[in-house]
Parts: structure tokens; sequence; C-alpha cells
RNA sequence: GGGCGGGUGCCCGAGUGGACAAAGGGAGCUGACUGUAAAUCAGCCGGCACAGCCUACGGAGGUUCGAAUCCUCCCCCGCCCA
């Protein structure tokens, strides 16, 4: 390293949003990392950072970027970054928020899923300086000798004293041995990887420690682990989560993004101008108070909140394409982004909404239409055997619902 | 291994021979309304060649004019006992 900036500036920066849930584990952790950064500045060697993506749906989404977030800081400061995909952890599906078991999936499965991962994380992280691993690398090949080795610093009350286990335990719903595993494995990519921190939310503070747990039992400094609150999701209520479906991917169009933020319910407009926008915490509360005194409308604080986060993925033009493609939608226009079919003949109505895709079966279009949820051109349709003819030379916009729209070319 | 209780639509869950595409809730969709795509109200919510037909209640057979419901075997889950 160059230049290594001095250790109360790096602890500021990187204790920022760290969050424990319990003030005494803050404590601990907060001297851990500040020794830990005094022995890189005297070694002059960095610290080694990961945080590990379970692939168990093929899009990153704003609850990740917390975490990635938090990566960036290290790496801007100067810290070796590895950004850690679980293809492996994945087959099993951290069971960490969950009140059920997770599906299985096999390692071809999450490799699939995974195969974007780095390209999405890119919107966040630094690709020159972040190393991208896969802990099927290591995990893949352990032996049953192994895993004993590391079931056994372990104890089953130690798991069932989990909320989540115990939640499931307690109303009698199956738990499966193979989901102990997870943080077993979990435990080990710190190991394998000779972590010196941890990044993760903080429903993963059981998993993280289970890290350090295992590294002292292989008789290594046991890392430092840091956790961020979890985002909850776009129902407002439940943590954004891949498997519940209330994400925000970060690879969705800006147009997607924008809507989905606007939809979000207002009393998680604090945690996500927290937690997901580059704000300052001045201006967060600047706005929060206008919104108090009256003198700012959600309605606009939502605007400026959408805008913000698609402009963190997206760029500016995005953003400001997305309010206006939003406006146009809201007035039954079809948005910049809408898709075009190929009107090559006169079609049936409900053929043609099936054959556009906007639609998931002719139930379902028939069914709208009779709803007068279908407009050509602007006009509602009320019949169902309406056939729309080509015309060349002039776009017609059919729109399905509020939000899904076709431009015809003909 | 034994005893008991279970497996229902995207999820939760009612239904124990016909009126069952299956109550109710959640999610989702449409319409009205609205600062909002929120809330509220109303409707919809398996598929299709749509007043009808097909597919569906863990799986495979069977009884019956007729089965999610009864019988047989199998698979799976929970609890208790060993």
């Amino acid at each position: 390293m160059s230049s290594f900036p001095p250790v109360d500036e790096q602890m500021q920066i990187l204790m920022r949003g760290v969050d424990f849930g319990d003030a005494q584990t803050y404590k601990n952790m907060e001297a851990e990392l500040r020794q830990r950064l005094e022995d890189s500045r005297d070694s002059g060697k960095p610290l080694k950072v990961y945080c590990g993506y379970d692939p168990s749906s093929p899009d990153l989404h704003l609850g990740h970027t917390i975490t990635m977030r938090k990566l960036r800081q290290f790496q801007d400061l100067g810290h070796d970054v590895t950004f850690l995909i679980g293809t492996f952890t994945g087959i099993i599906g951290d069971p960490s928020d969950k009140d059920s078991a997770r599906k299985q999936q096999t390692l071809e499965d999450a490799m699939s899923k995974a195969e974007t991962y780095a390209q999405q994380a890119w919107r966040m992280l630094d690709p020159q300086k972040t190393r991208v691993r896969y802990n099927h690398e290591w995990l893949a090949g352990l032996t049953f000798a192994d895993i004993i080795r590391l079931a056994s610093s372990f104890t089953v009350q130690q798991f069932l004293a989990r909320e989540n286990f115990s939640l499931r335990y307690n109303a009698g719903d199956a738990i499966w041995l193979h989901e102990f595993f997870y943080a077993l494995m979990q435990g080990y990519d710190a190991v394998a990887q000779e972590t010196d921190v941890q990044i993760g939310g903080t429903d993963q503070l059981f998993n993280l420690m289970a890290g350090r747990k295992l590294m002292e039992s292989f008789g290594m400094r046991p890392q430092v682990v840091l956790t961020s609150p979890i985002l909850v999701g776009t129902d407002g209520e439940a943590r954004m989560s891949k498997s519940t479906g209330n994400y925000i991917g970060i690879d969705e169009p800006p147009g997607v993004i924008f809507t989905k933020v606007l939809n979000v319910p207002d009393k998680a407009m604090r945690s996500y101008a927290e937690l997901v926008t580059r704000w300052p915490q001045s201006k967060i509360n600047q706005l929060f108070q206008d919104i108090e005194t009256g003198k700012l409308g959600m309605r606009e604080l939502k605007h400026e909140l959408a805008w913000e986060i698609v402009s963190i993925f997206h760029g500016d033009e995005a953003a400001d394409r997305a309010v206006q493609d939003a406006a146009d939608m809201h007035q039954g226009q079809a948005p910049s982004d809408a898709p075009v079919f190929n009107l090559t003949g006169p079609a049936n109505i409900i053929d043609l909404l099936y054959r556009a895709e906007v639609v998931k079966s002719k139930s379902d279009a028939r069914r709208l239409i009779q709803q007068g949820g279908v407009r050509l051109d602007g006009v509602q349709i009320e019949d169902i055997d309406l056939v729309v003819e080509p015309q060349p030379g002039k776009e017609q916009v059919l729109q399905a619902g509020k939000r899904r729209f076709v431009r015809l070319a003909s």
C-alpha cells in the first residue's frame, strides 16, 4: 500500500452503519477492527475482507448493496476485497432468514445463477481491485472426516437456540440436518480464505461467529465481523429477499427500479434513504424533518429517492428517463423502453396480447379485456373478438393493465 | 422398528362421497377513488376451441352412476415411544 489512511479515519468510515443489535458485540468488534488496522499499517499488509453472496436467484438486489458498499469502502481504503459467490453454500440455501427450509438446488443451478453476479457487482465495486471467488473451490473437496471435524466445534443446542430454528422446532416444522451445515460451510469459507474481516447482514451474525469459532479451532486468529442492518422489501414488512420476491434487482431496467421504489410503503422510506442512497446523513435528516413539518410531501421525497436509486445503478440520464417514463405511463402513454411487437397481419386481440407476452394466458387476456384493462392507442377495448389491423407506417400502442405497454410496428 | 396425526391451488389453510375449479386469509391483477402505482371500496384470480370442455387436492391402482373425500399399496412430513 502506497498510502495508508490514518486508522482513526478508516475506523470512522468503516464503522458507519455497522449494527450488531448488541452494544457489547459492537464494542468488541470495534476494538478488534482497530487492532487489525493498526497491525495492517505496521506490517504493510492490507486486510483480507470478504462478503459472500448466495446465488439463489440470478439477480443481486438492493439488499446486497448495503454490504457491497461496505466492501467498497474497504477497497477504497486499499484493502484486499473478495466478492465471494456461494456456489456451494447455495445448494443448501441460507436458513437464517427463513421460517422454512429452502429448496435445494444443484451446483450447476447455482453456477448458472451466479454467472452474472460479478458483472452485476461492478455496479458497486471496482473490478480492478476485486477478487472474485466461488466457495465450491474449497468446499466441494472436503471429506467426511473434514466435516466431522467442523461439526464437532458446535453443539446442537447452539443451533436450536437460534430463533429461526427454535421457531420451527416449537412449531413442529421440519428442520433438516443439512441446514445446520450451512453455518459450518460459511465458517469454513473464512478459514479457507484466511479472512481478516467478514461483512454480512445482521441476520448473518451466527454464521459469521461460526467462522470465528472454526478459525480458532484451526489455530487461526478469528476474523473480525461487521454486520449491517437488513433492508425491508418492497412490501415494507419482510426483509428484501430473492425467494420472497419482494426485491428490487440492481440489474433491473431503470423504469422498473423507479416504479418499484415508488411502490414501497412510506414507512420504509427512512431506512431506504439511510441504507441504499449515497446521501450524507445531514441531507437525510433535513429531508425527513421537512416531511415532519409538512414542507415536503412524501410523494416528492419518494420521487427524489427513486431517482437517486436508479442513478446509483444506471446513471443520471437513465434516472431522468425513468421519471419521464413513469409520468408517461401514468397518463397511458408508452414508456421509452416499451417492447416492440411486429404485427405482420390482422390479429385477434386476445391472440395478440398473448403473443406479445403481456398476459400469461389467453384466459388472462380475456379477463383483462372484460375488466376494462386493455387499451389500444388509449381507447379502451370492450370487444373480445376485436381484430387489430396492421397500420403500415403508423405505430399503435397496446396497453394491458397499468404498466404493460407494447408498441405495435407494422 | 411401533403408535398417533398429517400431505389441498403462488403461500397459509377449510373441506371427510354429489350443489368442488374446491370456504377463508395473504400475495397478485383490474376498475373506482386518491399526493402516489399507498389506503379504502368493488370485481377478478388453473387452462382452452369459454353458457361447454379439459386438467387439478403427495403417487399408482381400485370401489361407485359419481371421489379431494371410501379401500389397497407406495412416497414424504410431524409428534410420542424404542
